[in-house]
DNA sequence: CGCGCCCTTGACCAGACTCAATATTAGTGG
DNA sequence: CCACTAATATTGAGTCTGGTCAAGGGCGCG
């Protein structure tokens, strides 16, 4: 069972800790590492990051494991089919978040709106997602991976570089395992390939865990294939 | 452009045949390989398939595709961020659909909701579509790809054999480099790794493009290991 | 009957995985 | 603050799954 659990505003655990309580939905904080919810749970809530960034994972009975979504601050999480999650989530950084029942939020319109444009917005990140696990090398896939950091990056309406230096300085709260879990990659690809990027000039690899600097952002996002074609 | 692009009940292209006007949304008619939208289109619409299947796919800048979606009847189709699709649609078969006004289906507050529990079911397909790319054997995928056109078995809530013989007979309206391209394989993958399900007794493979006999149900859900485990 | 498309099969190759050793960082207690 | 330990990351060597290139087969359709 989840220790994160409860469906309405009535108990609260001892790791929650309540910050406001808008009309609907409730505001949690949780702590890295920390589940959030099994996959198969009963659906009975569905979360809004408001601070932090979330993973969801799917296991195969052998262990291998696939993190199948991260999801930052802003997005939904807790997507369930029949009632129950699929996949479990888990905190990659102490978060904050607001806590929805689902009932309550099926009943309001405006949320039921906003929400389903933010379902759609994370639609479009997993066709993404999957474009990377499909089709792309192990070098693109980390180039894609490290472009999501750079949200103002990458995207139909990016800014482009800002003059004159097009660097750029990342906190990446995962470790080899789980950039390796989220790209379809063992940690080894993993650690190979980001050096490789390091000894071709494109990054620098900090001495602090996550730690990642991007010396030209728009030859990473060349190299990620962003590209919006077709 | 797309052949399919307009956005109210005022003008009907030669190819669309329009079959009933609900109140908010219109019935048409998509033929064979026929282009619903193209990626980067205005997303005006919404589809929810009626008959047939679709396919989602993107395109990298040197060609490589990944079809991130398949989606069959009672499923839809259209979703967009920054109003423009990501991801262009083409029909797998001869297809029915009806296509809402975006404007129109966000107005109306049954249809939102109905289409944010739809969203939803379609999220998590996409994780499982997620965990066969990254972490699948090829044999996984081809069986995980079968187990999707025997919609009533694997699942969490599956009826298991019916006795005495636990075969199905499958129609796959995809070419092999459309499973492919689907399941992050090349052409030659897809049809060595069909072979040698077929030799290993699994299934066997009709005459017919498409045809395909399951012997034992069972066990090709336990060789997809779409098992919902953690 | 013949052409074209799709599929199959074979031989070879390469990118990523496995297994293993070592190095680095983070965490803990003195 | 430093020493020690555990956890994480890097690097190397060898293997293997799936990709590439190429040839041949089968089916559908005019």
């Amino acid at each position: 069972m989840a220790s994160v659990s409860y469906t309405g505003p009535t108990r609260v655990f001892a790791n929650e800790e309540v910050r406001r309580r808008s009309p609907i939905g409730i505001t949690l904080k949780i702590a890295k590492r920390q589940t959030v919810f099994h996959s198969g749970d009963p659906a009975n809530r569905i979360y809004e990051i408001i601070e932090g960034i979330l993973m969801v994972f799917k296991m195969l009975s052998d262990g291998r494991r696939q993190i199948v979504e991260i999801v930052p601050a802003g997005w939904l999480c807790g997507f369930a089919t029949e009632g129950h999650y699929d996949g479990s989530c888990e905190a990659l950084t102490d978060t904050i978040v607001t806590a929805y029942a689902r009932a309550e939020m099926e009943a309001s319109g405006p949320l039921r709106s906003r929400f389903l444009h933010q379902a759609e917005e994370q639609f479009c990140a997993m066709y993404d997602h999957a474009m990377s696990l499909g089709r792309k090398s192990s070098e693109e896939r980390i180039a894609t991976f490290l472009m999501r950091f750079l949200p103002a990056r990458g995207k139909r309406n990016c800014a482009g570089p800002k003059v004159p230096k097009d660097d750029a300085d990342l906190h990446i709260p995962l470790s080899r395992a789980e950039i390796g879990d989220y790209l379809g990659l063992t940690i080894e690809t993993v650690s190979r390939t980001i050096t490789a990027l390091a000894k071709s000039g494109l990054i620098r690899v900090g001495s602090k865990h996550g730690e990642i600097y991007v010396n030209d952002v728009c030859r990473l996002c060349a190299k990620a294939r962003t590209g919006r074609n077709e």
